[in-house]
DNA sequence: TGGTGGGTACACAGACCTGTGTACATATGA
DNA sequence: TCATATGTACACAGGTCTGTGTACCCACCA
């Protein structure tokens, strides 16, 4: 089973990286302050994890969590998207997407983080595009690459405005493309 | 007259911060190298810009330029943004939207970079919200806010994917939101 | 002729960075 | 009982960071 009272060392560290990378940003965050931060030495840091570089990748690793199928009709999946990310956005210590923010912050196009970062925005828009399929749309292919263009941008500008409402325009923009792809919404 | 052979230090400062900046991320590049690339002192450096972080602010705000109107049609004004971007993205040296990093990157709300940031995001969205006033929609302010989603989604798609047909794909969504809130593309 | 403003060269302080080396403690299992 | 694994504590190397201090240089102008 699963203990959750006493994490490990190895998570310990990785939980801690990751609040500090995200909320803070990667390279404003040091080895030192997350060993300390974790309760961890730093030599049992560098034990788990070999470089920063390596530790970065396991951040980036651990967010891209799968998604959970679900049986729920698939225009509303879609659009249940933009109600979470609304949510998302109002939490405290949002700080937009870890993948673009890591990528642009790393510049470098060979760290391991551009790769992983390309992975997940993949595999959100093949969920979208399976979905798409499911409704019959012409252009699924396309109309994913669309609604993962709606959701990386309402990221981006509710990030730079701090604004939780942008979800709805994404949202309502959203169901327009739809709608104009020939999928009814129930109301 | 402006005397472009011949740069000022303070010019030559800005651009060469603005080029590295930009391409390996603000954090990443020191001002000994801004101020050795620019053929400068650091003490002239210090001596035009208090700090890096007023440096900072110079860079975004330099990169806040004015929109020149035009007189060309409303729709197409707008659509043509998409087709600026694709030749962007397609550029050496397209690392995202200079105001996204730099919020991503500092973190800090309380950063002037995070005002600059959003004076800009604003200014484009009220460019947008003028010619689709223009063109008579409905939720002119609201459909700006969607476009403006739009084209931020598209940049961060095109960093992380590196593929400049993404731009195509976000001016497709523009047209369907245009049509669908009646306005009419002569073709 | 002499002063002044703007530039250079260069050392330096003090902090922080990644990553390693070393010696010691503790627990577990053979 | 003893070996091994895993952790801690802590110093340290070697580099980079921002920002300052100091001395000099030189063009321009009164």
């Amino acid at each position: 089973m699963h203990r959750s009272p006493s994490p490990t060392p190895a998570e310990r560290i990785l939980a801690t990286a990751d609040k500090l990378f995200y909320t803070q940003g990667i390279r404003a965050v040091g080895v030192d302050t997350i060993a300390a931060e974790a309760g961890v030495s730093k030599r049992t840091l560098y034990n788990h994890y070999p470089s920063k570089d390596a530790l970065i990748a396991a951040y980036l690793t651990a967010r891209f969590k799968h998604i959970a199928p679900s049986d729920a009709p698939a225009a509303e999946q879609i659009l249940g998207v933009f109600d979470r990310l609304e949510r998302v956005f109002g939490s405290t210590g949002f700080r937009g997407c870890p993948f673009v923010n890591a990528v642009a912050e790393l510049g470098d196009a060979k760290h391991a983080a551009s790769g992983i970062a390309v992975q997940f925005k993949e595999q959100r828009r093949l969920w979208f595009r399976a979905l798409l399929e499911r409704l019959q749309v012409k252009d699924a292919d396309g109309l994913a690459t669309q609604l993962q263009i709606l959701t990386d941008g309402a990221i981006a500008t509710a990030l730079v405005r701090g604004d939780a409402a942008i979800a709805r325009a994404a949202r309502s923009a959203a169901e327009t493309l739809l709608g104009a792809a020939g999928v009814r919404m129930e109301k």
